[in-house]
DNA sequence: GGAAACTCTGAATGATGGTTCACTGCTTGC
DNA sequence: GCAAGCAGTGAACCATCATTCAGAGTTTCC
């Protein structure tokens, strides 16, 4: 026993770490999951391609780790809006809005967390985050239902649809490079997203 | 000048790479694109995995070809239903309701069009393959709002949500391989696609 | 029948990129 | 200072497939 991790080298582990997964995640916002190497993140962490696995047993599990990071950070913005107190279609409303500046004020890592070509296991992760939009869209649109402000329709339905129809109409945009007509993209969104769920015309 | 292709031998030729083709729609439908190899398709058309490099320069081209098909055929039909004559909302219901029966009735295809992970090439056709849909219903939300049955409203964006709604309503029934409920949800579907661009409830 | 030109085969080739590992150098506790 | 044990390195390794190619089998035309 001449050897143990004193507080000090267990801090700097895992700030490592930390730096790994952040460099990561520029890397991925930039150039996609494709190519994203091991190699290409670990030289934007200034580590040799063989460090990352000391802190992730495979790449698969760094990029799974990414986009959970990044994922959980939007479904915790967003569902914190779908939540909040007062009137449900307002909520989805601003809940919308709010979903489509992020993204276009984060392109890239938008366009990773909803379109990008990537390995199976990080689709899986998809999967699961778009997964959560729905629940949280179905219980505004319940709630808006059971206040008699939106038409009886299969919540879990249009929660999909929403989810799908906002990330459809985003990935263009978030594609392309101009940033012209952001107002109006958000307001021409926010109005689809409230007629898809029902809402009278304001 | 001692060869030259006879009419039979060109005839053998196509029906040869028509073939190839059909039997790379069959694997793709049924496993995906990832999964299939230039040795599991050659397998499955009963060729040798040199052979597919007479009728396709590179796997590639042979996944493109496939894709383009299956898209053209799914375009086709739905251009039909949305392009006929008469009322324009009616149009869009129907035609909500063929793209939501056909994807149903082969689900693994359909899958393989909107959402299974593909290489680049496949990817970069799946956005003209969604495009063509955006066209598609942005001439009917058109023809709706000069016939006044639509309220204003940027048709492209409608467009572009009706295509990722439907897409994700339709990802998760795709995925499962139960088949239960198909009458309600094409009801839900087509209900929500026309609250979704606006049309007065029925 | 036979030479030329083509199709078909499937094992070898090659490229890519994740993963390993022998080694270097640092940190720990005595 | 020193031995033990860990973090970090990066070149070698390896697995996976798409792709090639030399040879075998067919078809064509004289």
């Amino acid at each position: 026993m001449a050897y143990r991790k004193t507080p000090a080298e267990i801090r700097r582990l895992e700030a490592a770490r930390e730096h790994l997964v952040a460099c990561a995640t520029s890397v991925v916002a930039e150039v996609g999951w494709a190519q994203a190497s091991v190699t290409a993140v670990a030289d934007a962490a200034g580590i040799a391609a063989g460090s990352v696995y000391q802190h992730f047993p495979s790449k698969a599990a760094l990029a799974v780790e990414v986009f959970r990071r990044a994922a959980a950070r939007e479904v915790t913005v967003i569902g914190g809006v779908l939540q909040a107190e007062g009137d449900p279609v307002g909520r989805l409303r601003r809940g919308v809005e709010v979903f489509a500046r992020r993204a276009l004020e984060n392109r890239g890592l938008a366009h990773a967390l909803l379109a990008a070509p990537a390995d199976p296991k990080v689709a899986a992760e998809r999967i699961d985050y778009r997964r959560r939009y729905h629940t949280l869209f179905a219980e505004v649109v319940h709630e808006g239902m059971a206040a008699g402000l939106l038409p009886k329709q299969n919540g879990e339905i249009t929660a999909a649809a929403l989810t799908g129809a906002i990330g459809e109409v985003l990935v263009g945009p978030l594609a392309a490079h101009d940033e012209s007509a952001t107002g109006e993209l958000i307001a021409e969104l926010t109005a689809m997203a409230l007629r898809c769920a029902g809402a009278p015309a304001a």
